[in-house]
DNA sequence: GCCGTTTTCGGCCCGACTGTTTTCAGTCG
């Protein structure tokens, strides 16, 4: 089993104690140590190997003995005693914005319920409003929760896809039998949310290719094989599609296959792959076509074909431009890390600043800072300016927007930080004008550099809040308040069609990892897809420019 | 269930908002 199905597990144990009812710190021990586990950056065979298990944080005894079970077993009989119990349908509802561990005990003691549907037919029923504590409300939560859930149509955030979609590629390049593998399709394109992984195979052992296929341990179910193509089910329940190519066809169909469809239909106009055949790379294809090379994430017919027609394509982003990252947390607030380690890892990725934007007094929850704290880090950081060469620390907040549009510190106190990161974190279900009057009144101080992911969507959890986008947009561009792209794989917030009206307006982006530990800060290559598939160029990305321009932008805005 | 240079027990992030109540339990960040 890999770190990440062993961290599901132990997730999944935390789930069902919490159904259950069982002491709070219990399940927070279980979701600890699947924190720490899925965080490993080491294979946990090996650290199993080496009889180092305990040394994971948060794994004890007890945890470590599932562990080991896992790795022997492949099962936890815990798992299957406690699943006897409570079933996976019932997990399913704690998935409902709203709806938590408690309403779903009620629910299934009550009522046996043990499934969404049925759930949902219960509501549509008013058979839930019976239940104790429980009324009309809670039933109009279910029936909407359950619809946003089901809005996604099954699909998967990339942050969840693109791992298992490079193990299985990587795993087909592991044999000699196949010459070349990518990954193809919405996932390439870069798509915040996907429907299934598509895996292009080049080859001239279909045979060998689905042998390798239905050995690999990552696969529930293959539904269908033929020729050249094979699909099923990964784990986690994601669709995936490997299309098998003779190794000659592989560029043209890596073109055809990554799409998006409509891009597709106009590239080829009527055309088919097959007259490209034995050219060697996807540029030659595009070239033959009379366009210019256009990269995956603009393929989708939304005015790029036409700019590589007339030589107009942009020069996109690249995650290689980043030069630092504005928007990140440490131990001062919910963060894991010191300062000086979150310096010290983006150092390795060859940023020359970052900004330490730890949260406000406002979220308690995560050791918010008051101002004394704030005070002290600020000295620390300094310190640390001093000492730590290479990347400088700018001092910063990521300050929370309260109810009114005013902010959780007063100017005296923002006006001595370099960066402000303004953020909303609470009173989500605000009406449309209130919500945005309140965003509106944190753009208009200027003391606020950056407002943190703008609209506060959960991708397949949570819709955003109630905005009037377009007078956002129109006010931070007059105030020349930056916008975020918030790189976490959940969020991508700005989403991509506003950071490109963003754009039309002259409004900056600032792509921001919004790290809670030095291993996050890799999550910044998912914004920097956003940002593509937004079209922004350096120039639109205020962190892919050196720090002096940095700092003079703020000066002067 | 984990952790410990106050160590084998007793502590382990809290406060606001929402909805269902009529004084509070559940959810969320």
């Amino acid at each position: 089993m890999t770190n990440r199905e062993i961290a599901v597990v132990l997730d999944r144990i935390a789930d069902i104690l919490q159904v259950k009812g069982e002491d709070y710190y219990k399940i927070r021990a279980y979701r600890a140590a699947a924190h720490s586990v899925y965080r490993l950056d080491e294979d946990i065979k090996v650290l199993y190997k080496a009889n180092r298990i305990s040394d994971i944080p948060g794994v004890g005894k007890a945890i470590k003995a599932k562990i080991e079970e896992l790795l022997e077993k492949g099962s936890c009989e815990y798992l299957d005693k406690l699943l006897q119990e409570v079933p996976p349908g019932v997990l399913e509802m704690l998935r409902i914005p709203g709806i938590g561990h408690k309403t779903v005990k009620t629910i299934y003691e009550e009522t046996g319920i043990d499934n969404l549907d049925d759930l949902l037919k219960a509501a549509q029923l008013k058979q839930i409003r019976v239940l104790p504590g429980m009324g009309g409300k809670t039933e109009y939560n279910i029936k909407k929760g359950i619809e946003i859930l089901r809005s996604s149509g099954g699909k998967v955030t990339r942050g969840l896809a693109l791992p298992l979609a490079e193990e299985l590629r990587d795993c087909l390049l592991e044999s000699a039998a196949v010459e070349q593998a990518s990954i193809v399709g919405s996932i390439r394109r870069g798509k915040s949310l996907v429907s299934d992984i598509d895996i292009l195979a080049a080859s001239d052992d279909s045979e060998k290719v689905y042998s390798i296929i239905s050995a690999y341990p990552g696969i529930r179910e293959i539904q269908q094989a033929n020729g050249d193509n094979i699909k099923g089910k990964l784990n986690y329940g994601i669709d995936f599609e490997v299309i098998i190519v003779k190794p000659h066809e592989y560029y043209p169909s890596m073109v055809w296959t990554t799409g998006s469809k409509a891009h597709r239909e106009v590239l080829f106009n009527n055309r088919k792959a097959e007259e490209f055949k034995g050219l060697e790379s996807e540029s030659e294809v595009y070239n033959k076509l009379g366009y210019e090379y256009i990269v995956p994430e603009m393929r989708e017919n939304k005015g790029e074909l036409e700019a590589a027609k007339n030589k107009q394509l942009p020069r996109l982003i690249a995650e290689k431009d980043i030069q630092g990252d504005l928007h990140m947390h440490s131990e001062w607030s919910d963060g894991a890390h010191s300062i000086r380690q979150m310096a010290e890892a983006a150092k390795k990725r060859a940023y020359s600043y970052i900004a330490i934007t730890d949260h406000s007094k406002s979220l308690p929850i995560s050791g918010g800072l008051n101002e004394e704290r704030l005070a002290e880090q600020g000295k620390e950081i300094e310190a640390l300016n001093a000492s730590v060469k290479d990347v400088h620390i700018f001092k910063g907040i990521e300050v929370d927007i309260l109810k009114d549009g005013s902010l959780d510190f007063s100017d005296e106190i923002l006006e001595q930080l370099d960066i402000v990161v303004a953020s909303i974190h609470s009173n989500f279900k605000l009406d449309r004008e209130k919500q945005t009057e309140r965003i509106s009144r944190a753009i208009k101080n200027p003391h606020v550099d950056i407002i943190g992911h703008l609209s506060g969507r959960l991708l397949n959890r949570r819709n955003g809040y109630e905005l009037d986008v377009d007078r956002i947009l129109e006010l931070a561009a007059r105030n020349k308040t930056v916008l975020e792209i918030n790189s976490h794989p959940d969020r991508l917030d700005i989403d991509e069609d506003t950071a490109r009206k963003a754009r039309e307006y002259g409004i900056k982006i600032a792509i921001n990892s919004d790290a809670h530990q030095a291993d996050d800060l890799k999550l910044m290559k998912y914004g920097v897809v956003n940002a593509r598939r937004a079209w922004l160029e350096s120039e639109d990305i205020i962190n892919s420019w050196n720090k002096e321009s940095i700092i003079d932008f703020f000066k002067k805005s």
